[in-house]
DNA sequence: CGGACTATCTAACATAGTTAGGAGTATCGA
DNA sequence: TCGATACTCCTAACTATGTTAGATAGTCCG
């Protein structure tokens, strides 16, 4: 059986990365070591080539895992709400609990933290492809036009930030979202009324 | 002349403190390499610790000057427009601008990047007070209770975030900016005219 | 059993931050 | 002016990192 060897070698491939995410979780994302990380699951470090070809495949590996447990929490979501304040709503707590869940795992996904390192095209298709749907999601729920999804980005990720940087295991900014939501909301639907484009303000 | 030395001693400083900078904006915060620093001002690395403690004690040093470099444009925008929504504009402008303006200072400033740095409680503090002046800037536009406060502190690092991370050099969300202004003036007038404590909505 | 494959090891290399200790030079008190 | 002091800069070396090369043992298949 050909199998069992794959299969083994796809456990302990599996057993490596939760060993850096441990490490990641305890001393920082960019605090890998990989010497550590072959200690804890018992190898001596060159020994964790045969499985990745650099640390930064490693990292690379990571990043997918946590795209795909985005696209999983994500899932769960479904189906949205049908009214379309309550479906933003929804959408925005997802997002803003799901990076406080795991400073690590939020600088990985969302930040540059790491130089060298860039998500390879399979990885980062998978955020891709999640952002697309949620793309699509915020279309069913009434965010058409660029400018505003792009301010609704920026509300998301601006509370996610304030959320896990300044108030990590508490509530502060995650407390917010509703409002801000309906601010947003109120917002967009008085623009679709009066869609004056020359800005005549000021 | 004490003078003299001291003189020579901290023009030397700054020397390996602007090494450290290009370097930081070339290959990323994190890679900053006391090595190539040493060499890029013609030392040997070791030479560098007559200077400075220790890596950390540059990556502090830099911080000091990345928010005294804050204050400064900060204190630019005075005095601020009597109208407060103006004031509002003006004072998201130039947040998220400055951040904008340089990914590694942003970072290093704003992201908890390198794992065992912390900025040292002096210069800390530099970030602090500023926090604090912005915080009463803010008061004197009529942003006064702490939900409304923190909310337009998550709108304005989301749009600096976005900003720099997805359009680093262009104005994509720059353009939002009076945008989301408008629309939090408007929710914070509105909220203030029925402080509705008890929120009856849905 | 013999041969291929694979996982793992040890040894070693380059580079990192950092420390120790010494050589040379400027500064200051007498 | 002279000797002591302090300071700057150096070389050498230590530890830890990611990574490569090459050898060794174990496992699977014909």
């Amino acid at each position: 059986m050909r199998d069992r060897r794959a299969e083994r070698r796809e456990s302990t491939r599996a057993e490596i990365l939760d060993a850096a995410w441990e490490q990641v979780r305890e001393h920082g994302l960019a605090a890998l070591s990989l010497r550590d990380v072959a200690r804890s699951v018992g190898m001596q470090p060159p020994s964790l080539y045969s499985y990745f070809d650099s640390k930064n495949a490693i990292y690379d590996a990571m990043y997918a895992q946590g795209a795909r447990e985005c696209v999983e929490a994500q899932q769960a979501l479904k189906p949205l709400p049908d009214d379309q304040l309550e479906a933003l709503k929804a959408l925005l707590h997802f997002f803003v609990e799901f990076c406080a869940a795991d400073f690590a795992r939020y600088q990985l996904l969302f930040q540059r933290t790491i130089p060298g390192f860039e998500p390879s095209p399979e990885s980062f298709k998978i955020s891709e492809d999640n952002l697309a749907e949620i793309g699509e999601m915020l279309a069913r729920s009434g965010v058409t036009d660029p400018g505003s999804l792009d301010l609704l980005t920026a509300l998301g990720t601006g509370l996610a930030d304030q959320q896990i940087s300044n108030d990590p295991g508490g509530d502060r900014w995650i407390r917010l979202i509703d409002e801000a939501v309906e601010m947003f909301y109120e917002h967009i639907t008085k623009k679709a009324k009066k869609p004056s484009k020359g800005r005549r303000t000021r």
